[in-house]
DNA sequence: CGGAATGTTGACCACTGTCAAGAGCGGTGG
DNA sequence: CCACCGCTCTTGACAGTGGTCAACATTCCG
């Protein structure tokens, strides 16, 4: 089964997403309903699947409802970048809508929901409630804000901080946004991964990861990932939450 | 000199802004009006002195009326990181203005001119001018399709390509902005500007343009670069403008 | 004219990439 | 339930791109 279609009435990914725009500021009752009423169909997508490709002309824009994605480009010769990271909650390709054309491919991480949400759905968020708007505003600028601090990551930290910063970023985001309980959580990513997110090779993410687990920073789970020191972690990656803006949580 | 203010009329600066926001989809009379009733205060800036600075908590964003500048970040020991060059007609930190806090800090890179927007007149154009919102959240979101190229360039191309793609987006974006006549115009970009854009030393970023000056392609000109041979430029680069999305016409 | 910042070059080094082989794991079918 | 297959992960040996250090040449300005 790679994608199934099911009308669903509501889905606590919805709540994820409206409790995200309510962290980056006061979300009027009117607004909050609109968002609601959004009607789900719910698509499912099995993890390693694109969910939207490089060169699509998109006529919605994905909400993850459930699981794990990131966003990605590639080189002619196959190089592979991963430019970001998403999570349940988050909306992924505004950008794709407004202008037209995917400049990046999206894909599953993990098994996911998605919903599918209707360019005209979108419009009317953003012309005819300013409140949505400006909540839409600031999502989309700490995105920015994110690929920011990824060229820095990438162009000016060590192997080691990169990958100890790519981890500290999403747990930071998966705790912000309630769906890990502590820091010493799951992250489903492969070692491939993680290789993408920061512009090394496979063989040389696993060397890292093997370093950091045997400070006991880090345990490897199969396919996933746990922390198991957070503060040494932040402390290897220079982590600094700045960067993600709604008063981020961490210490 | 550092910073001088006088009261401006009008600026070809602001009809720079007008005309790139006019690339980007139709812009009706009144829309144009609201900018160009725009009171200009124009700021002169001596080349690298910062506009802004990290952790500002900014009361406007800053239209870029000529000259050059950049947008980095750095890494408590000083490691620093360009994320985005701006050239004449680009607002450059409405991110401050909506989050609240710089997350990075704005540098002069040529001696320039720059008019504060205050915060209202943004969120006027913003909020009461439908028109200019969907404008400008195109421009925010090619601006965020520029970052992820960044990681991309930085994080899987060769410092050969690196430099040849930050060179060649630099000429592709001046020409389509009708700042400069052809492609072999020429670049205020230091090799320090070029290693700091590329994650590259200053050193290695100029054994690369050496090499690509003794093969023709750009050629040196005291704090400057220009362009010799275009289309050997991209080929190094592997340029493809389709991320700048305007049609960018390139050849 | 002089001093400081920037650019240039060479020698050497190391972080990360490449290649390759083997181990572990999970899924599938008999 | 077991055997097999394919993927991902691991590890080691070796290579190379790009970094470091250091000296010298320029250019830019005051």
């Amino acid at each position: 089964m790679t994608a199934t279609t099911h009308a669903g009435v509501t889905h606590p990914g919805l709540g994820l997403f409206v409790r995200k725009l309510e962290r980056l500021g006061p979300l009027a009752d009117e607004d909050r309903r609109a968002l609601e009423a959004l009607p789900l169909r719910v698509r499912r997508v099995d993890a390693d699947r694109d969910l939207v490709r490089e060169g699509d002309r998109p006529s919605h824009c994905l909400l993850l409802l459930d699981g794990f994605a990131c966003r990605y480009k590639t080189l002619e010769d196959g190089r592979r970048q991963i430019v970001s990271f998403h999570i349940a909650g988050d909306i992924m390709d505004l950008s794709g809508l407004l202008l037209g054309r995917m400049d990046h491919g999206i894909a599953a991480l993990t098994p996911v929901e998605v919903a599918p949400v209707p360019s005209a759905t979108v419009l009317d968020w953003v012309e005819r409630h300013p409140g949505l708007n400006r909540l839409l505003w600031r999502d989309a600028l700490i995105d920015a804000s994110i690929f920011r601090e990824w060229v820095l990551n990438v162009g000016r930290r060590s192997a080691r901080e990169r990958v100890a910063h790519v981890v500290c970023e999403l747990v930071a985001r998966s705790l912000s946004a309630g769906l890990v309980p502590d820091y010493r959580c799951e992250l489903p990513v492969t070692r491939a991964d993680l290789a993408d997110a920061t512009g090394l090779t496979v063989v040389h993410a696993n060397r890292v990861v093997q370093e950091m687990q045997a400070e006991g920073l880090i345990e490897v789970r199969g396919r996933t990932l746990a922390v198991v020191d957070w503060r040494g972690l932040t402390r290897a990656a220079g982590f600094d939450p700045a960067y993600l803006h709604p008063f981020a949580a961490a210490a």
